[in-house]
DNA sequence: AATGGCACTTAACCTAGATTAAGAAAATTA
DNA sequence: TAATTTTCTTAATCTAGGTTAAGTGCCATT
């Protein structure tokens, strides 16, 4: 999971009020939420109760940048849904070297696909970037919406294919275009990232060494 | 579209009978039919009712190895499903150069799944290794066996799970592995393909000239 | 303000795999 | 069966990107 579609409700998180009384608070909450919800009502259409029940079922989380959400060997348990901040999927492989599977930041889904599904040790390390708020959707949860919402069953049914048609077109990226190629896409793909990581994160995404990376960047700034 | 699960059906369909009487022919297309129900009945259960109306939905045909069944600009109308021979997807680039996203033998779905999704002219061409028996199910049957059988759309979430699992996998591993442990995974995948097709194609599989793949094989042999 | 740890750069050298070309073997087709 | 097209092999040469190493700048702690 780590699929494409962002979208503008952050816009809401903005007007948030500074004010600490239960009810400001819990607008707070409402809005916070808003933007899952959004994200879930560009697929399908979801009665109150069904928002609510949804909702019911999810949890919010705070994480500091640095902090590992999951190590490889590990059981995925949850599925995220990123409010703020930005995270990032990868592997360690033999020699050491990290390479990343799939950054995500506001509006984007993120886990172990591999191990949320099968429920078995899964070798990838989901790490924040930037201090985030996440909302979390456990397996069983999860599992208990889809027969409860069937709806949902698509929202994901859905939000996976979308999620398998990106990963193909970086498959056959990888396989056909340059470095220098790649990193456009990548421009595309995360617009305004770059500012945000460090450059050696999209050098592993991009499948090059940092040296190269910083080699064909400047490049890149002569022409 | 196109994912990892493989059964053992098969075997079933050596024992088709040569008869040509009206009955023979029956249990002969019901034979063939239990190769893409058994598929599905691996994750969800069908009635018999629902197996008659899925069947209904469908339809069968052979093609000659050669045959294109998509290509590149064309709206895809069609999941493939194969009960026989080998088909490839794959596109090409600027440089005329093929690459090969994937290939489906006995058992395995194959699809352009962005144009699939999107109703838009795709990049990929679809064509036929080995003779094939295809079932083919097409888009809009397949959205209306979504609310008539919404099991059916669990059995498409949990396929297009898999089959991102695997294109994750993939995508990681041309990232870190050369391109013998690349050729050695490509045989555990499609186990028994390479007696099937043609050198060149696993060599665009694993993201190597054929001249490439040539000189890695001989030596292999070698050792 | 000093220390240590990252992230980034530069540069010399190295290698997996690409390119080009030409011939041999195998498979299609006539 | 021969003719033609494809596929496969071998070999020389080339290059995108890797490796190693050394140095710079930038923070965060103390």
């Amino acid at each position: 999971m780590s699929f494409s579609i962002v979208d503008e409700l952050f816009e809401l998180r903005k007007e948030q009020t500074k004010q600490n009384s239960y009810i400001a608070e819990s607008i707070f909450q409402k809005r916070i939420m808003s933007l899952i919800i959004n994200n879930i009502e560009k697929h399908v259409q979801l009665t109150a109760e069904e928002k609510q029940l949804f909702l019911s079922k999810t949890e919010i989380q705070h994480y500091k940048a640095k902090s590992i959400l999951l190590s490889s060997g590990e059981i995925c348990k949850h599925s995220y849904f990123v409010n703020s901040g930005i995270l990032r999927s990868f592997n360690i492989n033999d020699n050491i070297v990290e390479h990343v599977l799939n950054f995500a930041c506001e509006g984007w889904w993120i886990g172990d696909m591999y191990s949320l599904i099968s429920q078995k040790p899964g070798n990838l390390f989901i790490e924040v970037l930037e201090d985030a708020e996440l909302v979390l959707l456990s397996k069983e949860n999860q599992n208990q919406l889809y027969t409860e919402i069937p709806k949902l069953e698509r929202f994901f049914r859905i939000l996976t294919e979308n999620a398998l048609v990106a990963n193909q077109e970086r498959l056959m990226d990888n396989l056909s275009l340059s470095a220098e190629e790649r990193f456009d896409k990548f421009c595309k793909r995360y617009p305004g990232l770059i500012q945000r990581i460090p450059q050696k994160q999209i050098a592993s995404y991009i499948g090059v060494t940092p040296e190269f990376f910083s080699k064909m960047k400047s490049k890149l700034l002569r022409k």
